[in-house]
DNA sequence: GGTTGAATGTGACTTTATCACTGAAGTCGC
DNA sequence: GCGACTTCAGTGATAAAGTCACATTCAACC
């Protein structure tokens, strides 16, 4: 059963409508949704798993751009939906992941007839306006060792991180050697323990 | 009289409703639309002139956004409209501007009942979208001195860039300093001409 | 057990950021 | 017209981050 706090707004007849017409899909860990060129063929209401954005600059390099999981619609789509543009950004599953993709149509309809599932399309779209703000200032202005030691908290929750020092530089939007310096430093400072494709933090809980 | 393309989108009597609630305002250069921290009273809709839109970090940088001018949405303001967050960003006056300020209930009613409408925000947040992930990709991978090189050449289209150092530290996100020795270099390299407040392109030409 | 490919380590060097100043150019009051 | 003041610009020293080139290590798979 779908569900997704942006269809507890829609009325019966209108849910049920939108959801004969939805269709619930599955997406394996590392399946793309979406890739930079393509079209876009219906919004995608995430109900569960997480899916990461990321962008791949004119350089090469490429930066993680945002998150979705439960509960989250994806932003870029409404966009490219609308206004008939390609996606500029990728998106990749990280853990195994579940939607409703909305069809154009339905899409339009809902935006008509239900003031609830607009107010939820505008403030998905602004919370990630806001998301991308303060990338652009975390990018320009702060430290990369501060911004390593922040996301390694906010990702060991529970046990090791199990994550490839190239994979942290396009989280971070920076080169693998950085990310391979500045994790050596914090190994020096016991503060993490590192092995391949993987690291445990010691000291750094604060 | 207000011209603003998402307003021919509109029937007759729904724009006619619309600019009697709606007020035309003037802004002077150097005025503060609207800064961090304030609430949104109203969705400005950019009739000419020009505003730019940047945010100060927590390290005390600043660093601009995206601009706005004539025919453009406050795109920042729907999100802080329709959800009542406050704004993040702070917008200035650059050049003498005009925009129809759209009261929340009158939005809310255009949303309601105009698909135009509708689309003409959807499209303004898809571009806003679109110009912060390139933004993001420019800071965290481009050279500055390209990105300077870049600036200048969008700026000068007839005459000497007049603006200092500092400020375009800000256009950029980056130091004072930093500008100040990317300019001397291309001086030294007779690509510019540089006095107090002013850059003149010479060899720039490309 | 040896080969292979991915992941990591590191030195050398360039670019960018930061700090702490100095000097130069305008502005205002008289 | 002349100081006093303020804003703007220049620069050396040093630290942080990015780039390039290559060495090493590890894990997986014949």
């Amino acid at each position: 059963m779908a569900r997704h706090s942006i269809l507890d707004s829609l009325d019966d007849t209108l849910r049920r409508e939108t959801l004969e017409k939805a269709r619930v899909m599955q997406f394996p860990p590392g399946q793309i949704l979406f890739s930079a060129g393509q079209h876009c063929q219906g919004l995608p209401l995430v109900l569960g798993g997480r899916v990461k954005v990321q962008m791949t600059g004119v350089s090469g390099h490429s930066i993680v751009l945002y998150r979705m999981d439960a509960d989250d619609i994806c932003t870029l789509s409404i966009g490219c939906l609308m206004t008939g543009r390609a996606y500029r950004a990728e998106a990749v599953v990280e853990e195994a992941a579940e939607a409703v993709m909305i069809p154009r149509g339905v899409f339009d309809r809902l935006m008509d007839q239900s003031a609830g599932f607009r107010l939820g399309i505008m403030e998905s779209y602004g919370r990630r306006l806001d998301d991308l703000m303060l990338l652009v200032e975390e990018v320009a202005f702060r430290r990369m060792d501060k911004r390593l030691e922040e996301w390694l908290l906010g990702r060991a929750k529970r046990g090791p991180v199990v994550i490839t020092h190239q994979e942290l530089a396009v989280e971070l939007g920076t080169a693998r050697e950085v990310v391979s310096r500045l994790l050596k430093e914090l190994e020096r400072r016991d503060m993490v323990r590192l092995s391949r494709g993987r690291i445990e933090l010691t000291g750094l809980i604060a």
